[in-house]
DNA sequence: TGAATATATGAGCATGTATTCATATATAAT
DNA sequence: ATTATATATGAATACATGCTCATATATTCA
């Protein structure tokens, strides 16, 4: 059971999915569950523009889905913690029943 | 280990969070996680008019995250199964971590 | 049947968003 | 310093979305 969040919480819960509501950005997230990716890999591996992919980047850099190191002059994405790895799963199972 | 999902899978994961990813219909799934609602209910419930609750149950509705059933002219919403719940739960930990 | 109540729905509007295109910034190598 | 490579970013555009307002539909009751 859980305790009755307030009008914050339910704000972040919100946004915290609408973060994840984009085919790309959840592309990318897959993308990098395994093992850090460059942008242009990533952007290889969707086979989309590396603007659009730097953009979406950005968006799950805020909302701290992403981690990123950078490595000459590479950057290095990776996901941010397990919780969005819990998220996908319990997403998928959600998808596939 | 979550196996490689294919193009449909990622579109249908993005839609499941572009449907939870509202405070309005957030808001609404807590409403009626506990006990089923009437329409009216959830209305007061959030203090929004009757009409934009009704066109955010038609989201939740397509999106399989609500059911339904009619008692008279009244017609009670509740959660579609325990995998909302599942989500909901796993969000929370994000939020609150 | 007619009035009252509960819910659904279509049109319209205002705002948000994902992409492209052009360009800026940062690093590396010569 | 110059050039090449990797990434980020701002403007513009096309499309999606959430709400309101008005109205339609469904059910109940007299």
């Amino acid at each position: 059971m859980i305790e009755k969040p307030d009008e914050r919480a339910f704000e972040m819960l919100a946004e915290l999915y609408k973060n994840l509501g984009d085919v790309t950005r959840v592309k990318i997230l897959f993308a990098i569950s395994e093992n850090e990716k460059s942008v242009n890999e990533i952007s290889a591996a969707l086979s989309m523009s590396q603007s659009a992919i730097s953009h979406q980047l950005r968006v799950l850099k805020q909302a701290r889905l992403v981690r990123y190191r950078r490595e000459g002059r590479m950057i290095f994405y990776s996901l941010d913690d397990h919780h969005v790895h819990q998220i996908f799963k319990q997403g998928m199972v959600h998808i596939y029943e």
